[in-house]
RNA sequence: GGCGGUAUCGUCUAGGGGACUAGGACACGGCCCUCUCAAGGCUGGAACACGGGUUCGAAUCCCGUUACCGCUACCA
């Protein structure tokens, strides 16, 4: 038979961010699709109408899209279908694999409560299918409310996953499941089966919290006589403390990394090695590379934990990878909001902004931090770092002569580039005994120009500077110097 | 409780009967490089949950135990 074009589909629920669990899960199936030539859906669960919001909708499509992971198609909202899944489920009834029940919620509340008392679980008895004809049209014709139940048939349910392999339920764990509510919506599983086949989903990949709902999910393929997509549940992410990824450990919404300074494709490069491996000792990948490596025999049946320590290490690794022409279009919109410079400055003085840029990113591992490093750059005045101060201007007379004679070998300079720089003031350190010790002048020079005691190499700092500003830096070094210590 | 799932360094993982004195990465320590910090290189400590089998041989296969997770709603 024709190969079919893989169709897989992401179905949040929208009632809060797009979690860091619901985006792995979204980066798998959009992987697949793409590697495989097959559409990637994106299904919006608001069948809750208590729970579901469109702010949290627009969470979904806007941490989606800036992960870079486009569906195909139109969104399908799975309110808009309950017309459709409520035909479903009385096909259902037609065919005689469902059944009126007439049991009230409050009855159903306390036989379970009762059976709880009596230390038994509760399971559904079928009492409602065993109702004669008669009683039901008499029920149904006085009006009298129900519920759509399926009725499990014998045997066992089971099916080939593609991470967990062959998973089977006893059929007679499962109890006749309630399809249609009384005010004629569909539950969930109803709701989940109706639209897959109606949008002709091949695979089904999700959480394995559903691994439970499967079983009840192919019974009612097989009662609608429809073809069973192929299943894969993916494990679930905890937090470092083993539990359950939740707020208690901080940032869980993909927007909060987003915020954070996270690159969308260091996040997703973290997300996918948490679950997934390409074999190989392979870490660092670019999105398309991950297409190219995915394969469903390297996802992982066991849950992971999230460590923010390696996403934050990835991010370095990505950030150090990226062009700085790709970058500064993530960095300049957060320098603008940080107040140091106008993306007009920018423009204006691009090649300077990138070579700054190329300074910088190796030694963040956020963009925030790249915005942190550039102000010294950027703005005119700097603020002086205590610490390094306290450290590397000790001697405070003896800094400010040392500064004064760095700076008159510096403006004397012809060019001013590193090799002219770097020789005067290595020669200056050895007119000043420090022999090969340059790093005396170096470290109090930093701390004159950035205000730091790290940063990029020094005749790096002196050029992004310029000749101006870094001497104007040193003067006012120098006068801060003649003041007293901070 | 019932049912289902899972189990390799602290964490992410490689491993799919002999190549394992168990490999890589994050984190941690040391060294190198060096004007600081990163990056990079080298290096150290650190794991097959436990018990039975199967086999000439088990991290790898089977069973049990334990632990953890999920489901067990007219939630999704």
């Amino acid at each position: 038979m024709a190969a079919t074009v893989p169709r897989l589909r992401f179905a949040p629920s929208p009632t809060g961010y797009l979690h860091v669990g619901g985006a792995r899960t979204a980066l798998f199936n959009w992987l697949y699709a793409k590697k495989f030539g097959g559409q990637f859906l994106l299904r919006i669960e608001d069948t809750d109408k208590a729970r579901s919001t469109d702010e949290s909708t627009r969470a979904i499509f806007e941490g989606l899209t800036w992960l870079g992971l486009h569906w195909d198609e139109d969104v399908v909202y799975q309110g808009a279908n309950v017309e459709r899944n409520r035909d479903d489920a009385y096909r259902m009834l037609a065919n005689d694999t469902a059944y009126r029940c007439f049991c009230t919620q409050a009855e159903l509340a306390e036989r379970r409560a009762a059976a709880e008392a009596r230390g038994e679980s509760f399971r559904y008895d079928r009492r409602c299918d065993r109702l004669d004809r008669a009683e039901i049209d008499r029920r149904v014709a006085d009006g009298v409310p129900f519920t759509l139940r399926f009725r499990v048939p014998e045997g066992s349910t089971s099916w080939d996953d593609l991470v967990h392999g062959e998973i089977a339920f006893p059929n007679k764990d499962i109890e006749d499941f309630i399809i249609l509510r009384t005010d004629g919506t569909p539950i969930y599983n109803m709701a989940v089966v109706s639209d897959d086949i109606f949008m002709r989903i091949t695979l089904v990949m999700r959480g394995d919290d559903h691994i439970s709902n499967t079983p009840k999910q192919i019974l009612l393929y097989r009662a609608l006589g429809a073809e069973l997509p192929t299943f894969a549940h993916l494990p679930m992410i905890h937090g470092l403390d083993g539990k359950k990824l939740s707020k208690r450990h901080g940032a869980t919404a993909v927007g909060d990394y987003q915020h954070l300074g996270i690159l969308p494709g260091a996040m997703l490069n973290f997300l996918a090695l948490l679950g997934w491996s390409p074999g190989h000792d392979i870490e660092v990948m670019t999105l398309a590379r991950m297409v190219e490596l995915f394969d469903t025999e390297g996802l992982q049946k066991k849950a992971a934990i999230f460590d923010p320590k390696k996403l934050e290490w990835m991010n370095g690794q990505h950030l150090s990878l990226m062009p700085a022409a790709e970058l500064a279009t993530i960095v300049t919109p957060a320098l603008e909001a940080a107040g140091l410079a106008t993306a007009a400055d920018l423009a204006a003085r691009r090649d300077w902004y990138l070579a700054l840029l190329e300074l910088l990113k190796v030694r963040a591992r956020t963009t925030d931090d790249i915005v942190r490093q550039a102000a010294p750059y950027l703005a005119d005045a700097i603020t002086y770092d205590a610490e390094a101060e306290a450290k590397q201007w000790k001697d405070r007379p003896g800094t400010a002569k040392l500064l004064g004679e760095v700076r008159r070998a510096l403006a004397s300079l012809g060019a001013w580039e590193p090799a002219a720089m770097e020789e005067a003031l290595r020669s200056l350190a050895e007119r000043m005994g420090f022999g090969d010790k340059a790093g005396k002048i170096f470290q109090p020079l930093r701390v004159a120009l950035t205000g730091l005691g790290v940063s990029p190499g020094i005749f790096d700092v002196l050029v992004m500077l310029g000749r101006d500003r870094a001497l104007g830096r040193i003067d006012s070094a120098v006068r801060r110097l003649a003041g007293p210590a901070v």
